[in-house]
DNA sequence: TTTACCGTAACAATCTTTGTGACAAATCCA
DNA sequence: TGGATTTGTCACAAAGATTGTTACGGTAAA
């Protein structure tokens, strides 16, 4: 399992509170605590699925390509290609095994109602959402936190 | 990303088949072609669980603790303990990065509601019905499969 | 034409999962 | 009781996937 989608949603929250800004894959790298490499290579992704624009210039960097309230959860993790829950497991069952031979199949029914049930749940939230949602939930600063 | 589920889901449906014998962990891992090793491991999750039972001794083995019919798939991914379909990126964010602080809690709560969504679907399948649904789908036989 | 970016390939480092061997513990059966 | 069978589990190797890093080419702005 990888963590692209939570990386993938951080980002894109950030770009949505600076809806003007393009912001570097530098900049954003180091909010997050990564490599800027990493955060290219993710972004490729959702631009391919035109979640965002990018320029490759002085001046350039990332910006959400539609109104952050448009971009649903669902479309990031469709445009991550990540459209498995479960996985098949890989062993060529014995030829003798009856079960085996069909359970490829039935399993795979399953796993297809579970991916659009997970769409389905996805697809109801927004990356302007989550964010707001975030923004609430800032900690309160160290000043104040102490006993 | 692992296949213990699909792996687990195997299993229990090759013991519905026989519900009667115990099958040791020899067989299985035949059956499915992997280790006995691979095989104890996994069903150490499904003992605990209560969906099985195991027997060490000569004509020892598993078998299903309860009809096919009363084990759910939701049952079995909450065996296994995995219950997060999506996970969060563990990279510290930039002190100054407010968004930072609170998105954590705010992709927990979403992904609470996707790993809830999942179970109600997988809570409405259960071992006996993928059996039934892997046998009707078995493959035809080698001679009749050509041209 | 220099500068500040992205794009991507290549490779290293790390982490996770799966496979394997070894051996103790439990139970059955003669 | 003793031997055979099978689980339970540890330890480690092998394989695979993900993430981090360096390097370098391309592109557009100033």
């Amino acid at each position: 399992m990888n963590s692209r989608f939570s990386l993938a949603v951080h980002i894109l929250s950030l770009l949505a509170q600076q809806p003007e800004d393009r912001l570097t894959s530098e900049f954003l790298a180091m909010s997050i605590g990564t490599n800027a490499v990493v955060i290219r290579r993710l972004m490729a992704y959702l631009r391919k699925a035109d979640l965002v624009t990018s320029k490759g210039a002085a001046g350039g960097g990332w910006m959400l390509a539609r109104p952050a309230a448009k971009i649903s959860l669902a479309m990031v993790r469709v445009a991550l290609e990540e459209e498995v829950a479960l996985r098949m497991h890989k062993n060529r069952p014995h030829p003798d095994c009856s079960v085996g031979q069909g359970l490829n199949d039935a399993l795979g029914l399953v796993y297809g109602h579970v991916d659009t049930v997970i769409d389905e749940a996805l697809g109801q939230m927004s990356v302007a959402d989550v964010l707001a949602d975030a923004l609430t939930k800032v900690r309160v600063p160290e000043k104040t936190k102490r006993t």
